[in-house]
DNA sequence: AACTATTAATAAAG
DNA sequence: TCTTTATTAATAGTT
């Protein structure tokens, strides 16, 4: 842009490069500096150097601009993805979040069990509560749902009892020379929970499976 | 900057200053792009109009660049706090850590019997495995706390005695008199626990406390 | 880092 | 907003 207009393409001299980058960044600074006090305008410029080295100019707080940009992005992909039901107040910041992770990171081994050491007494106590209270919820979580498979079975049973009476009632009367259908077929094999329960029948410790009242 | 010099201040004129933002915002982003392009660095550039739009430019990826930027913050930071030790993989990026974040808590709620509707048997089971062993190891820690309490105590109970059985002897040989302290003093008074275990002591249900001999 | 020739940016006006 | 124009600002190349 001088002496001679130069194509704005990577500067091949290291040298060369290091000069100019350092008397563009500055004026790049300046002319953001001039903009956001010109213009009222809030500007976060942030430039690595190609050593890794960071500088930065903000007029207002660069960590306030960076939060209001990722929510500004953040709405835009939030129509598909809503990845982050409950962010809130500092976790909208990269640095608040990272801290609430690794707060939850650490209380989720304590209720393992895990980093126990600096503990005292009160808080294990009061972490052992959490525990026994979790512990209770999911054992009736997983007590009503046996129980409901139970019922169900129940009821299948009931009502292919009921079904296998009347057809072998049926076929007593119809053929006298005997059932033409074994009551056998309607025995075994065919799992009778509903859908739902299906799968949390493949682990689950009641091994009840219903027989047909004729195992003859 | 031209026909007129302009002083760097805001400018007071509504028009103007919108015209010269438009202008000036146009030659920074010029000016970004050519630096990161000439220089072949990051650069990541955030402006805020004043009525709230955003503008922004990155030659790579703001996302990228922002994660770096509060990186290189965080490191100043870290030299006293340690609040992203976990932190890995994915979650260098805000989205991602975001990710994380949501799984993470969610997980804490089903340990803590929760958002447990969606879980199937096998889940379930899995879940009050993990708990039960948090629990135990919980409890375990307890009564090791508790044991080591048991012990120090017995400890100083053991020396206070040996001590009063001299003092006593001692008394007796020296003052005729009689006992001027007698040994049920050791009752009740002051508690012994090491200092580390004072605040466990708080809420314990222990509730041994160590008389010292002299209660004058 | 300082200098300077030259281009780039832009304030003001249309 | 876009163009024009006059002027200042930025800076490439050199020292």
């Amino acid at each position: 842009m001088v002496r001679t207009k130069i194509e704005i393409k990577k500067i091949d001299n290291l040298t060369a490069r290091q000069v100019t980058f350092s008397k563009r960044r500055r004026g790049l600074f300046k002319k953001a500096q001039e903009l956001s006090t010109l213009c009222d305008v809030d500007i976060g410029l942030i430039v690595f150097s190609a050593t890794g080295k960071l500088c930065h100019y903000s007029n207002s707080n660069m960590e306030e601009v960076i939060t209001r940009h990722s929510m500004h992005i953040e709405k835009v992909e939030c129509v598909e993805h809503q990845p982050s039901p409950s962010l809130q107040r500092e976790s909208i910041t990269y640095a608040g979040l990272a801290k609430e992770f690794t707060e939850k990171s650490r209380e989720l081994r304590q209720l393992n069990g895990e980093d126990l050491q600096e503990l005292g007494m009160a808080e294990l106590i009061k972490l052992e509560k959490m525990v026994e209270g979790g512990l209770s919820r999911i054992m009736r979580k997983k007590g009503d749902i046996l129980l409901s498979e139970i019922n169900a079975l129940k009821k299948k049973e009931a009502k292919l009892m009921e079904e296998n009476a009347q057809l072998k009632q049926r076929s007593e009367i119809g053929v006298q020379g005997g059932p033409p259908y074994s009551s056998e077929s309607v025995t075994n094999g065919c799992c009778l929970f509903p859908d739902k329960l299906q799968d949390h029948y493949k682990s689950s410790d009641t091994s009840l499976k219903l027989g047909l009242p004729f195992p003859d």
